[in-house]
DNA sequence: ATTGCACTTTTA
DNA sequence: AAAAGTGCAATC
């Protein structure tokens, strides 16, 4: 018998690993990247085999025995190893907490019979061998550039694909990923895409495209069994192109060859909850670990990549024309709201544009990003309005479900018949979200057919789709939507986008809401006009309703000038020392009383010296309250991201020393502050 | 995180 | 006096 001491990763908050023999007989010790099955405190969990040696400090009585190793599967590479560890290093968390949830939970169970099921189920799939990829249409000279450009880019080699909507950037995508399959029979292609649903499409595309080629989604809204397939069959290195969304960076790909990251600069690519990592971050390190391509996509870059590609870092791959032959750029016009007075919440003019629509059958779509009736009602008489009593925030009235609505904790009330302060009996909705504004425009155009989308129109499963749909069947003349319609659906026959109320974004405090701001009316400008002008047919129209159309942020959305408003934006930042010339990390704070909150943070503040580094005072976080719950946080900055790290690395122990029981985290590159 | 253990406070 | 709550230490 011979023995051999394991070092293994479990997915627990403690820092370090923990040892356990391994006795075994003449077969060979596992290796390092197997998982295996552990007893820990009074139960039994899976953790991942970091090390493999002889010597321990643990002392002998408390050394346990490892139960079982998952031979069944393939080690993970020290590729992916590598991976995991630097996240776990860079967002300052244990190594076991980002590896174990990185993989499917059938992997993390104490039974193996998903694992063997899906291994089998594998084995027998067959997805044919032909893998000549099928009609792939002509491209433009500069869709063609550029999809050379990726599929012969040797060594890491980051890419920004620029290109407005409907410039075809997913047929360079598909067009570099036939090259590079062509080239390498194993080759693996990351694809990661915002959010899985919103594309479909591309996932047909993708099939379609390349029918000889095993095609594995990653996305949350698998089920457990589908996800450990597509999991296996990416490790196997049998699925070929892997199509996900953020999740996906952590998922294991031993032949990985290209990355392909769509909207790069959506901050869905950002976790926002327990480990808050980036996976475009990520996917730029692996792409750089192991020398191969990536391709950063959007038709707005982040600062952040813009930042690159100008520093030549990044090279920029452009698209200046729309793909579709004859489909032109939508004219965007502001409507001045100061000038001509809205009338519930529309201009005269955008009323003037959207019955022309209607007499021509054709569709329009307003975006208003505003769910609910009213973001609030309030007393005329005394001033009361309608707080939430768990959150710093305003209960949303939701007249056809005749509720008052937190959309923070989701605190539900019956609308109140008369004020609960003075009991007068009038009370008034204060401004205007989607339920109102589709009230407003049935009374406008009673025989138009009207349809709202946002997320309480589409609570039911599959219902989002079956809207969409609709207005895909012509079925619909006037679409109002929040967020929802701005991202990836084309609709053929929509001609006229009207934007309500984006005012609000241009003087928030957040820095980054204007480089949002503008994304998004990018976004939503591309879903009109994305089809060929039909003979006659009238040029795709957008009108911003807007109070303040002299901001220069407007006249660029006028001009489709992303470059010059993206490079005078970063050169404000460079100014006023803010990301990409500087880094931040984000230490958060919350405890039932505001004072527990702030008091945590100053001890944190004060726990280790910071030379070099910006330490900001603590602050309540803007919405305060959530759910009975106060928050406060605590800024750090440093120009040098190594220098960061270090502070971080040792504040951090510190601030563990100090065993406060009020709840904490860290989160590194935060987006929102 | 999760669990156990010692110790306190609540409660029937 | 059992049950429920609280603080603290340990997890190979």
């Amino acid at each position: 018998m011979a023995s051999c001491i394991l070092t293994i990763a479990l997915d627990t908050p403690l820092t370090s690993c923990f040892d356990y023999r391994w006795q075994h007989g003449p077969e060979a010790p596992p290796r390092v990247g197997q998982l295996a099955q552990v007893p820990f405190g009074r139960r039994d969990v899976v953790g991942l085999i970091v090390g493999v040696g002889q010597h321990t400090d643990v002392p002998a009585d408390k050394l346990k025995d490892a139960l079982a190793v998952r031979g069944q599967l393939a080690p993970l590479s020290p590729q992916w190893l590598a991976l995991v560890a630097f996240a776990a290093d860079y967002y300052q968390r244990p190594l076991g907490e980002v590896a174990l949830p990185g993989l499917p939970k059938n992997l993390r169970v104490l039974t193996t019979v998903a694992l063997d099921r899906a291994i089998q189920k594998l084995a027998k799939a067959d997805f044919g061998h032909d893998a000549t990829p099928r009609d792939m249409p002509e491209l433009n000279p500069a869709q063609q550039e550029a999809a050379d450009a990726i599929g012969g880019a040797l060594g890491f080699t980051p890419l920004l694909l620029y290109g407005v909507t409907g410039s075809g950037k997913t047929e360079v995508y598909l067009q570099a990923c036939a090259q590079v399959l062509a080239r390498d029979a194993g080759a693996q292609i990351l694809v990661l895409v915002p959010e899985i649903n919103l594309t479909p499409q591309l996932e047909g595309n993708i099939r379609a495209r390349f029918p000889g080629v095993m095609l594995a989604t990653l996305h949350s809204s698998l089920s457990e069994g589908e996800r450990m397939l597509h999991w296996l069959g990416a490790h196997e290195g049998r699925a070929r192109i892997i199509l996900g969304t953020r999740l996906a960076i952590l998922a294991s790909l031993p032949n990985l060859k290209l990355i392909v990251i769509d909207e790069e600069h959506d901050p869905s690519y950002k976790q926002q909850e327990g480990l808050r990592y980036s996976a475009r971050d990520l996917a730029v390190w692996r792409a750089r670990q192991l020398g191969i391509p990536i391709v950063l996509g959007s038709a707005t870059p982040s600062l952040e990549s813009w930042h690159h590609a100008g520093s030549g870092r990044y090279r920029k791959l452009e698209l200046r024309e729309r793909a579709v032959r004859d489909a032109v750029l939508p004219r965007v016009k502001l409507l001045d709201m100061e000038k001509d007075r809205p009338k519930d919440g529309l201009t005269a003019a955008l009323v003037a544009a959207l019955r022309q629509r209607l007499e021509r059958g054709e569709q329009s779509l307003l975006f208003l990003n505003r769910r609910g009736y009213a973001p609030v009602i309030c007393c005329e008489a005394c001033g009361w309005i309608s707080n939430c009593t768990r959150c710093t925030s305003f209960m949303v009235l939701h007249k056809p479900e005749h509720r008052l609505r937190c959309h923070h904790c989701s605190l539900e009330l019956r609308i109140p018949r008369a004020c609960p302060d003075c009991g007068n009996v009038d009370l008034q909705p204060l401004g205007r979200g989607t339920q109102r504004v589709e009230e407003g425009l049935q009374a406008l155009f009673p025989e138009a057919r009207i349809l709202r989308i946002d997320a309480d129109s589409t609570r039911r499963k599959g219902s989002a789709q079956e809207a969409f749909d609709s207005v895909h069947r012509g079925e619909v003349d006037i679409l109002i939507g929040t967020q929802m319609v701005a991202k990836g659906h084309d609709f053929k026959k929509l001609t006229l986008v009207g934007i309500l109320n984006p005012d609000t974004a241009l003087f928030s405090q957040d820095y980054r809401a204007s480089e949002r701001l503008f994304a998004q009316l990018m976004q939503v400008a591309g879903r009109a006009g994305r089809a060929a002008r039909a003979e006659g047919g009238s040029v795709s129209e957008v009108l911003v309703q807007s109070r303040y159309v002299a901001h220069p942020l407007y006249s660029a959305v006028v001009s489709h000038d992303y470059d010059r408003f993206a490079t005078s934006l970063l050169e404000e930042r460079r100014q006023a020392a803010l990301p990409p010339y500087l880094y931040q990390a984000l230490l958060r704070a919350e405890a039932p009383e505001l004072a527990l909150a702030i008091e945590f943070l100053e001890n944190a503040r004060d726990c280790i010296g910071h030379e070099g580094i910006t330490v900001n005072d603590p602050i309540p976080m803007t919405m305060t309250r959530v759910h009975n719950v106060d928050r406060a946080q605590l800024l750090v900055e440093c120009p040098s991201r190594p220098a960061l790290q270090a502070f971080l690395k040792e504040w951090l122990a510190a601030i563990r020393q100090m065993k406060s029981r009020v709840k904490w985290s860290l989160e590194v590159d935060p987006l929102d502050i």
